[in-house]
RNA sequence: GGGCGCUUAGCUCAGCUGGUUAGAGCGCAGCCUUCACACGGCUGAGGUCGGGGGUUCGAGUCCCUUAGCGCCCA
């Protein structure tokens, strides 16, 4: 039996204090490993990254994917739904920077007194590698502490005992371990070649990473000579890189420049002997149609470089800065003028390329070789997708994860993979397609997970790349640079014959890719992770497709050979109110908390939910006070419905027959169900929520006002069967019931609410509605109202027109009265309703509802003039005369 | 330049495999307050589905074309 325990007045203030306490409490989203497999559906949640700020993108696609998470649970499903903090990398370390005003100065020993001031100063104070990484641990705690209480506010059914962090000693031993299983295995290679740099980050970044912006750049026409001392017009937009040109070329096909393939040209300025040599790449209609290739402007020289085997002239060093010691009229430098060269690259050396740019520019015009007025034109530039100057290429040792051999597998792959929605399964192909390098992983920076390797040193102190030290892999996690390799001793670090450590961090996608193995805690036995991998879904934004989607692809493939994951769901960005993109820069960024606070979590998750799957959405308040009103209305209608079955049994002598209306409202109960379900099983939340809430407000408007009078009870004096109220009693209970763990998943506070007034457990364990629970559910709530005396009898057939016809009919009577301005409750003496033929048996079912919810004396039926009128009514006589 | 998505009521969006008078919410207008709900309820007025062409007995829904917006990639 039940234990109906309802307030005087329902609302939803407090809900979330109250129920998130009792759910951590109660355990409530406890996953229980025990179960076998098929009984489990595993989460690959994306860990946010917390030095970044919160917004209100962060509620909605986390919501979406909390709905599914609960839905599944209520299906009966084992839920594996862990958080994890991405703390690792960049956005780490720059927020240490500016929060503390701190740099990272790696020379400097440790200092364990050191202490930040409380306010950063105008200067950055340089401390140790150890002294940054300690900072950083700690500010990303903080940042932990303010997502975990937004995750628990929102209510999110994460079970927060499956708590991983991207940058804490598992994940260093997993993706460590996961970095020497791929080097053994050929898969991981270091390679001197060269590589995007940034030069204010100081470090490699890969093909993912990059952005093109369309910036402002210079076109200058400046006078080559061939060999002929003949000028030879070429333009470029990097003149500052004429000393580290090293050949001319043009396109094979090109007629202008037949004559000169095979010659020898020189540049200006320099003197440097540069071979004219055909190649495909070289572009006939950008400027004169002939470029020179330096050593390194951009990747298109990196392919020339390669593919002719040209020498290499480095100029540019990896702070960006032109280096200082190089000599013209050397075997490196050549020149036909090495006094005039080496008199003019004085000028440039140690300046940035962009003020070196100018210098050359102006040295060129002094000496007649700029041909043309410099021309302002726009064109597109490589960019770290965090950084703020153009990229440069730098040759440098990197490591590189083997991407391109496995193009084909990972469509391959791709294509198994469910996706929602799935036309964003193209953007992933596109993607793999236009892939144009192995993915380098190593960074040259300091907070992060280091590559675990040292070299041996030879007697001339140089390392021996070719052989390097693995870790044994019960050291790991290890840190090469305060962790000596096996067999070695502190004193034998960088000094002849010893061991040096390898000073780079991987790249945090190198991590991150492997939050399914961290999840599931790969490293500590293989018990979970056996049981839970691969995992059902992956929910993520369509942002980071070709990086962390891509990327967890890719490791899972070369590790395991198999997908990550079966399914990936792919969320929408939210837009401001006014539908822009919202970026601090614009200060146009929503911040959740407020939102919360004022409109409660349920409405917030309201408005989430009404994002459909990959659709950008505003940040819409007029959703978040729909969703609010709706939740008061569920508290509304469960205690009104509670306090009507509060009125206890009632004793008759035979069993119950559902009515007409009440199984014909079933069986819509029935349908609203089933399209629910197949929605949340197919990840369209929004569908569901829309069909359950249509299907709520008939619950309320239409059917509890259908029969709540007889619902009351033969007190009320509406002449009623017994069997008829305890109909009514249960079909309402019955629907109440379902509509509430219907909505559970959407609004998870008020729905455990109004279930707390009469149910055990909480709402989130209970069985997810199921048609053929219906008949059973009415059968207990029959018994329950005679006193567990009388059972249901089978059900009759529903008649789904019953319950549609009732509605129609009610709702006219209520617009016949809004027309003559009329209460509801104003009583009609008479009616004339315009019914089919077999539609008289029907209603005569419904119309002691009608004539009751209504206050209709009575039906007069008219069958001649069906449609003429446009509405089943054709007359009603109010009791009292209708002023109009 | 290539790809993907979008363009339906004043606003935000549904409309899945083509089929009765195109739907919802917000906003707007009108009405209704002691008996679930004024942090409310009921009722109503608004569109011919971006433009053009085609397929079909029939198209918002399929095809072609065109314009605008957004995103991704080069």
């Amino acid at each position: 039996m039940f234990n109906f325990s309802y307030p005087d007045k329902a609302g939803v203030e407090g809900l979330e204090e109250k129920w998130l306490d009792r759910w951590l409490r109660e355990k409530v989203y406890r996953f229980d490993p025990s179960v076998p497999r098929e009984a489990i559906f595993a989460i690959d949640t994306p860990p946010p990254t917390v030095s970044g700020s919160l917004h209100i993108g962060h509620v909605f696609s986390y919501t979406h994917t909390d709905i599914i998470a609960r839905f599944q649970r209520m299906s009966g499903k084992e839920v594996f739904y862990p958080m994890g903090w991405d703390d690792n990398g960049v956005p780490t370390e720059r927020r240490v920077q500016n929060y503390f005003g701190v740099r990272c100065d790696p020379s400097l020993p440790y200092d364990p007194a050191f202490a930040p001031p409380s306010q950063p100063g105008d200067r950055q104070i340089p401390i140790s590698r150890e002294n940054f990484i300690e900072l950083c641990e700690t500010l990303t705690a903080q940042d932990e502490q303010a997502f975990q209480e937004l995750w628990q506010h929102l209510g999110l059914s994460v079970d927060w005992e499956l708590t991983y962090t991207t940058v804490g000693p598992q994940a260093r031993e997993i993706s460590q371990r996961s970095f020497l299983k791929l080097l053994s295995e050929k898969h991981v290679v270091a390679l001197d070649s060269p590589t995007l740099w940034d030069v204010d980050f100081k470090t490699a970044v890969a093909q993912a990473e990059l952005e093109d912006r369309e910036t402002d750049g210079l076109y200058h026409r400046v006078a080559f000579s061939d060999h002929n001392d003949q000028i030879l017009e070429i333009e470029t937009s990097r003149p500052e890189l004429i000393p580290a040109c090293v050949a001319i070329v043009a396109h094979p096909d090109d007629k202008r420049y037949q004559h000169l393939f095979g010659t020898i040209a020189h540049s200006p300025i320099f003197g440097a002997p540069l071979p004219i040599v055909p190649h495909r790449l070289a572009d006939p209609d950008k400027g004169t149609g002939i470029a020179m290739v330096s050593t390194f402007g951009d990747l298109t020289d990196v392919t020339w470089w390669r593919e002719l085997n040209l020498p290499l002239r480095v100029i540019i060093g990896r702070d960006g800065r032109l280096l200082s010691e190089i000599t013209f009229g050397t075997d490196e430098f050549p020149s036909t003028d090495p006094e005039g060269a080496n008199t003019a690259y004085q000028l440039i050396a140690g300046k940035s390329a962009t003020q070196a740019r100018t210098v050359v520019a102006g040295i060129l015009e002094e000496q007649g070789l700029l041909l043309d007025e410099v021309k302002r034109v726009r064109h597109t530039v490589k960019y770290y997708e965090k950084g703020d100057r153009p990229l440069e290429v730098v040759a440098s040792r990197q490591w590189y994860v083997t991407t391109l051999s496995q193009r084909e597998e990972l469509l391959r792959l791709g294509a198994s993979l469910v996706w929602y929605p799935s036309h964003m399964r193209v953007r992933y192909e596109n993607w793999v397609n236009g892939l144009n390098a192995d993915w380098n992983i190593s960074r040259q920076r300091f907070f992060g997970i280091p590559i675990p390797i040292w070299y041996p040193l030879d007697d001339a102190g140089e390392p021996l790349y070719d052989s390097p030290i693995v870790p044994d892999d019960s050291q790991l996690p290890v840190d090469p640079q305060t962790m000596t390799p096996p067999g070695m001793e502190e004193s034998d670090r960088n000094r002849p014959g010893g061991f040096i450590a390898d000073p780079d961090v991987m790249d945090t996608w190198a991590t991150s890719s492997l939050t399914p193995q961290l999840a599931t805690e790969y490293h500590r036995g293989e018990d979970l992770f056996k049981k839970v991998f691969p995992m059902d879904l992956r929910p993520q934004g369509q942002d980071i497709i070709r990086t962390w989607l891509f990327y967890s692809i890719l490791r899972s493939h070369l590790e395991f050979g198999a997908l990550p994951w079966s399914t990936t769901s792919i969320s929408g960005f939210v837009l401001d109110p006014d539908r822009k993109k919202m970026s601090k820069s614009k200060g146009n960024v929503v911040t959740p908390m407020p939102l919360l606070e004022r409109h409660g979590a349920d409405a917030l998750r309201y408005w989430a939910a009404g994002g459909r799957p990959g659709v950008d959405t505003a940040a819409d308040e007029g959703q978040m006070k729909v969703g609010r009103r709706l939740a008061i209305k569920i508290a509304n209608v469960a205690k009104f419905v509670l306090t009507i079955a509060a009125r206890g049994p009632i004793t008759i002598d035979s069993d119950v027959e559902p009515t007409v209306v009440d199984s014909s409202f079933l069986s819509r109960l029935e349908q609203v169900i089933s399209s629910a379900t197949a929605a949340l099983e197919s990840f369209d939340y929004s569908r569901a929520l829309e069909v359950i809430e249509r299907y709520f407000w008939d619950f309320c408007d239409d059917y509890v006002e259908l029969v709540k009078i007889r619902a009351y009870g033969e007190d009320e004096g509406a002449g009623f069967e017994r069997s008829e109220v305890i109909s009514a009693r249960a079909t309402l209970l019955t629907g109440l019931s379902v509509t509430l763990r219907l909505l559970a998943p959407f609004m998870p506070f008020v729905t455990e609410e109004a279930w707390s007034w009469w149910q055990e457990g909480s709402i989130h364990r209970s069985p997810w509605p199921t048609a053929k629970d219906l008949t059973q559910l009415l059968g207990e709530y029959v018994a329950h109202f005679s006193n567990g005396n009388r059972a249901l009898r089978p059900p009759v057939t529903p008649d789904a027109r019953a319950y549609e016809l009732a509605s129609e009919i009610l709702s006219e009577v209520r617009r016949t009265k809004s027309e003559r301005k009329q209460s509801m409750k104003a009583p009609l003496s008479s009616v004339l309703i315009d019914l089919a033929e077999d539609e008289i048996d029907l209603f005569r079912s419904l119309e002691a509802d009608l004539r009751a919810a209504g206050v209709v004396g009575q039906f007069a039926i008219n069958t001649s003039s069906l449609g003429e009128h446009g509405n089943r009514i054709v007359e009603a006589i109010f009791t009292t005369a209708a002023t109009e």
